[in-house]
DNA sequence: CCACTATTGGACCGATCAGTCCAGAGGAGC
DNA sequence: GCTCCTCTGGACTGATCGGTCCAATAGTGG
């Protein structure tokens, strides 16, 4: 129900190399957000952003920004699983792997000046308690992600509740480490999260619970 | 300069027994805005919430919200240094203190229903590019508290490198942790942390960097 | 070629936004 | 008691907000 859809009927009439309006919609909206926040930006300057009418806006997402954020909430979510389903099966050892995702992520800031966060941190330091359709689709999707990063500790051997928790864990280190690191405006932590999880986290536990 | 500066001159008009203005306008943004965002909270609710007029507000504050904020900011890391501070003094054990603040974080998220977050993550989440005082304020102050957990880890013999390694990491683990929380409604993440950085981040390390 | 429907384009709306301005209130120092 | 100055109270403003509405457009299946 994310990509390519429009296989039921006829009818994508935007121009050939352009994706279509909803994506675009979808970008412009992920990009904005990442670098201020729900509630600052304007539906006007998503519009502009996306070259697209009043009329579409309200069009494919019938109940407004909070609809719209929550297919960006939806695509963004199915592309970290997908990315993290990937890593899965590859043959990196895990340490590796969360060394890249911290790097990866510094990489990022840096690239941004540190002007973007995660969207879906970012929402969910403004939206959860007033915005219910927000609120359920970050929980809904928040626990896929939990899901994909256990899926990624149990592959490499993990048994399934350790690897459950050590999933949360990486990525709430992750995240909180990205935002420190924002308010900070250093890649410092980042990197130091990065060591920590590939020295103290992907190996199978020695000592009890 | 952030609390009880008032005796340089006379003059506290204020009703005994209640807080001066400046200080309820502080209380009443750090509320809102941790439950609901920077930009979602207009000043008029802010107004409101502290039974001030507007012509207080850019009174106290010259440069209106921002100002505000960065009032709010160093307020409550003033608070958050100081207890860190006494922890440090305090005989209790450095794991038995870690485990403690991922205790008291869970249990504000629950009193609150996951509505609220931390002041400056929600901040850090949203002011940072395009505000710069308020980038400024949660870059110097942040970096205050990130000293203020060096410090407790050095208290505890720690050696100075690794105390602010493991102070930098323990925060953003807690941070992270916390909106994760709010994201899924669940402190379970919170409480994993809170062991995870008693059994990992509390002794001094055995292996090398 | 004729509906039909999905989509666009944009005028328009009342509400609310952050910020300005200034007239007083009222304690403090002389 | 007069002056001074901090602080309050609130009317006001232009800009912008999210959302509504509808006419025009343009592919598609019949």
């Amino acid at each position: 129900m994310s990509l390519a859809d429009g296989l039921h009927s006829g009818h994508q009439p935007h121009a050939v190399g352009q994706p279509p309006t909803r994506e675009r919609l979808i970008a412009a909206f992920t990009h904005l957000v990442q670098q201020r926040g729900f509630a600052a930006v304007g539906t006007a300057e998503i519009l502009e952003a996306a070259a697209a009418p009043r009329g579409s806006l309200y069009h494919h997402f019938p109940t407004g920004k909070s609809g719209l954020a929550v297919a960006a909430v939806e695509t963004l979510a199915d592309d970290i699983v997908d990315t993290l389903q990937r890593s899965a099966g590859s043959r990196r050892s895990l340490p590796d792997l969360l060394r890249r995702m911290a790097d990866a992520r510094a990489a990022w800031l840096r690239r941004t000046k540190w002007s973007a966060g995660p969207l879906m941190t970012v929402l969910a330091n403004e939206a959860v308690p007033h915005e219910p359709d927000i609120a359920e689709a970050l929980k809904r999707e928040g626990e896929a992600i939990n899901r994909a990063f256990t899926d990624l500790f149990a592959a490499r051997g993990f048994p399934p509740e350790q690897a459950a928790r050590n999933g949360r864990l990486a990525r709430s280190m992750l995240d909180g480490a990205t935002t420190l690191c924002r308010a900070v405006r250093s890649d410092e932590a980042l990197r130091e999260t990065g060591d920590f999880l590939a020295t103290h986290l992907a190996a199978p536990e020695h000592d009890g619970a």
